[in-house]
DNA sequence: GCTTATCGTCAGCGTCTCTGACTATAAAGT
DNA sequence: ACTTTATAGTCAGAGACGCTGACGATAAGC
């Protein structure tokens, strides 16, 4: 048999995921959005309801603001955010989703459950349920302490 | 509450994924192995213990042999693999890890474990090793269909 | 032998991240 | 009030890393 060790957790976690974000960004721009990509989930994942700052969003990205402001424009440009000046703060803009970044938003979350079930029914949706859980929890460990 | 949706699958994965890249790079550098980045795993996880093609290791990584030929040759440099003229191929290369390349394999392979087990601490080791036995049934989901 | 396929390279490009330096505004200290 | 310090965002430049297309050299199939 093969002198290598197991496979390292990260190699894991790798897989499925880079097989998921290929799947999902096809499945995006099959659906009407063909200019979003993986590296712009940063901002729909740290924008909120009613608009948020530039650096907010990157602090929450855990990327500088230089970047998050290089992403933010793309999407702006593509019509799935607005950017105006912050009514409060003279330095600072709102940046908010459109309607279609609120569709965007959407079909990513639509796409991805779909994909889930998918998963689910490869190794038995319970065991997928099961994994589900395992990751919240995981995921939860890191924002409790550290 | 929050009116976004829950978590998606893909959010599950990418978090400790890039946290547990973050922690492990870090510690790769400071056990000797400064120059060594993630986008090298590609190569460590594809290469055979006795020497592999360029283009083989491509085709397993899913990516070009024009982006692995980078990442080997950026290695080669590094001293972490060899590239000689494969006997039986004028056309081909074979790419070897060094000794220093074997080092850097086994230094990935304990931190990964380390960071595996400070996981199961916050988790439990039991559950732990539940989340790493659903995700080996996954990513063997991908292999056998699809 | 001639044709076709494969191995690797060269050149160029797009995306995405970073650092460092900067302007404008806001907040804090005195 | 004025000065100092901190913060929001920008501009410029760089490096990493993936891609495509075009190419020369060798191998394999007919």
């Amino acid at each position: 048999m093969a002198s290598k060790p197991t496979k390292t957790f990260g190699d894991l976690l790798r897989h499925p995921y880079e097989v998921m974000n290929a799947e999902l960004y096809a499945g995006l721009a099959d659906h009407g959005f063909p200019d979003v990509r993986l590296a712009h989930s940063a901002v729909f994942r740290t924008i909120e309801e009613d608009g948020s700052r530039i650096s907010d969003m990157a602090e929450r990205a855990g990327i500088t603001k230089q970047s998050m402001a290089y992403l933010v424009e793309s999407l702006a440009e593509s019509g799935y955010v607005s950017i105006d000046p912050d009514p409060d703060d003279g330095r600072a803009k709102r940046v908010s989703l459109t309607d279609a970044g609120f569709a965007c938003e959407a079909a990513i979350f639509k796409l991805s459950l779909r994909y889930e079930r998918k998963l689910g029914e490869r190794i038995g949706q319970r065991r997928m349920k099961e994994l589900r859980h395992l990751l919240e929890d995981l995921n939860n460990s890191f924002e409790t302490e550290m």
